[in-house]
RNA sequence: UCCAGAGUAGCUCAAUGGUAGAGCAAUCGGCUGUUAACCGAUCGGUUGUUGGUUCGAGUCCAACCUCUGGAGCCA
């Protein structure tokens, strides 16, 4: 048999074949008198690729019912230029073969179906056009990720997904063990974890910053890319479970640069899916978010305001506004907060640096003025916070009285301190939820939309 | 976890406390180089669950379940 087209590169041919092989699945049927049109999609682009069927094929008076929506076809034919109004390619049959039947208890329509719907069916929701879509800029967006850091020199990490430390404040943790919850082993009236599997209590992490931070004090410019884990009873549009982060850790970098690394990172995706991705990105246009194209056009175009927290503060309270939450200098910055800033009051990407250390985790570096550390947020109009990080506190003196005073073991973390004491170095990184981004680029407003299978709250179904 | 809203046919939604309906899908037929085709017919329901009020509950009340939006936590 000759080779398989797929559907994406038969709809850009340059030239008519007389011989080609086109598989996927029936999206829709119109019968004529003597012949019937197929629309085949096979995930490979968002556009259908048009069979005309006549019923001097071969089995056609048998088979050609069977090509209902959802099912599967291989179809042998030629290209040829389309003699219908829309121009283009379509394939002009000259045999077909149902590989795999779909009964009419097929749960897509050729209409258009609720994101709630498609999410009960999400093994069958990549068949539609908004998460075909979806899933191929999130394929892109990936390789956006590794493109950016790798063209930079950065060298890609693979951060332990089992961890027994606990980055400290990102939240609660799921653990990892092999002790049967009916009998666990007991010591002195409490589990005894010595007896699990690691010899101690160990999880799912959480972040991939710690570990990233020994690389970036080797190897320079270092980043992460995997999935984390957060145990949190987080029930919104915006968090989930099991969701992927991505952590560059820079060696001799201060804050600042560390802000402009950011800011080029977030710039580089926007315009990366832009270029790569410009069927998907009309669709997202047309069907989920009328306002898109001119947001992120925006991002692209303007430089990211830079305030410290100290002024951003003080917008706040000469804004006039009236928040529900309180803002007072100390406090964290709540979602309407930031949402003003950024949309009201800057109206471009704003990025908030040297917050309070008392809202902070142990790792960011002590500022001079003795009460804010070197952190930073990158905030974006619609989402709000994108990107988070921080100058990391290389003084070995000055981490350990971080240590004391939110309370850790420096026996746990003897490692990291180790890196203070040998060749210890200025250093920075930030994480970005690559969820957070691809919802950011694409306008889907739910990020159960645009994991293949969320896991969340009281959802581990698929 | 908190606040608000919703749950009716496969899907999207109607229905004043008084006979549960439409569009789409599906099935059958017709028509057509059609393209989210069109025309006609048919099929389709334990109104989320359990209890209560009432002569009578999809509708009112209570509890629970699920989903959605927002908030908190955060990425």
């Amino acid at each position: 048999m000759i080779k398989r087209t797929l559907v994406k590169h038969a709809l850009k041919a340059k030239e008519p074949s007389d011989a080609i092989r086109i598989e996927g699945w029936v999206r829709t049927r119109r019968d004529a008198k003597a012949f019937s049109f197929v629309e085949i999609n096979d995930g490979t682009s968002l556009t259908n690729l048009q069979v005309i069927i006549d019923n001097t094929v071969p089995g056609y008076e048998e088979h050609i019912p069977q090509a209902t929506t959802g099912a599967a076809i291989r179809v042998l034919g030629k290209l040829t230029r389309s003699q219908g109004k829309s121009e283009g390619w379509e394939v002009l049959a000259e045999s077909f073969e149902i590989v795999g039947h779909a009964d009419a208890s097929y749960p897509l329509q050729k209409k258009g179906h609720s994101a709630e719907f498609l999410r009960e069916i999400a093994h069958l929701r990549p068949r539609s056009n908004l998460f075909g879509c979806v899933f191929r800029v999130r394929s892109r967006l990936a390789q956006a990720v590794h493109h950016f850091f790798q063209q930079r020199d950065f060298v890609y990490i693979h951060t332990p997904i089992i961890t027994a430390s606990d980055c400290e404040g990102a939240g609660e943790l799921f653990r990892v063990t092999t002790i049967d919850p009916s009998k666990p082993p007991i010591k002195e009236g409490l589990i005894d974890y010595s007896r699990d599997f690691f010899e101690k209590p160990s999880y799912l992490t959480v972040s991939g910053q710690l570990a990233a931070e020994v690389f970036a004090c080797s190897m320079s410019n270092v980043y992460t890319f995997g999935p984390t884990f957060r145990a949190e009873n987080s029930n919104t549009s915006r968090h989930a479970s099991e969701f992927w982060m991505i952590e560059p850790e820079m060696a001799f970098c201060d804050l600042n640069e560390d802000m402009d690394v950011a800011e080029e990172f977030v710039k580089s995706l926007i315009a990366d899916i832009l270029e790569n991705c410009p069927e998907e990105m009309a669709f997202f246009y047309k069907f989920v978010d009328k306002g898109l194209t001119d947001r992120l056009k925006w991002v692209l175009d303007r430089p990211f305001e830079r305030v410290s927290y100290e002024e951003a503060i003080d917008i706040l309270l000469k804004s006039g506004q009236t928040f529900d939450y309180p803002v007072e200098y100390g406090l964290n910055m709540q979602s309407e907060h930031e949402r003003y800033l950024t949309e009201k009051h800057f109206k471009c990407p704003v990025t908030v640096y040297n917050y309070p250390k008392t809202i902070k985790p142990f790792y960011m570096r002590a500022n001079d003025d003795g009460k804010t550390v070197a952190a930073m947020d990158v905030l974006v109009p619609g989402i709000g916070e994108i990107v988070g990080g921080s100058q990391r506190e290389e003084r070995l003196d000055v981490l350990e009285q971080h240590f004391e005073h939110h309370q850790l073991s420096k026996e746990d973390y003897w490692w990291y301190l180790d890196l203070r004491r040998f060749g210890t170095v200025p250093h920075s990184g930030f994480g970005m939820g690559f969820e957070r981004m691809l919802m950011f680029v694409t306008g889907v407003s739910n990020i159960r939309d645009v994991i293949p299978f969320a896991r969340t709250p009281g959802n581990a179904e698929f």
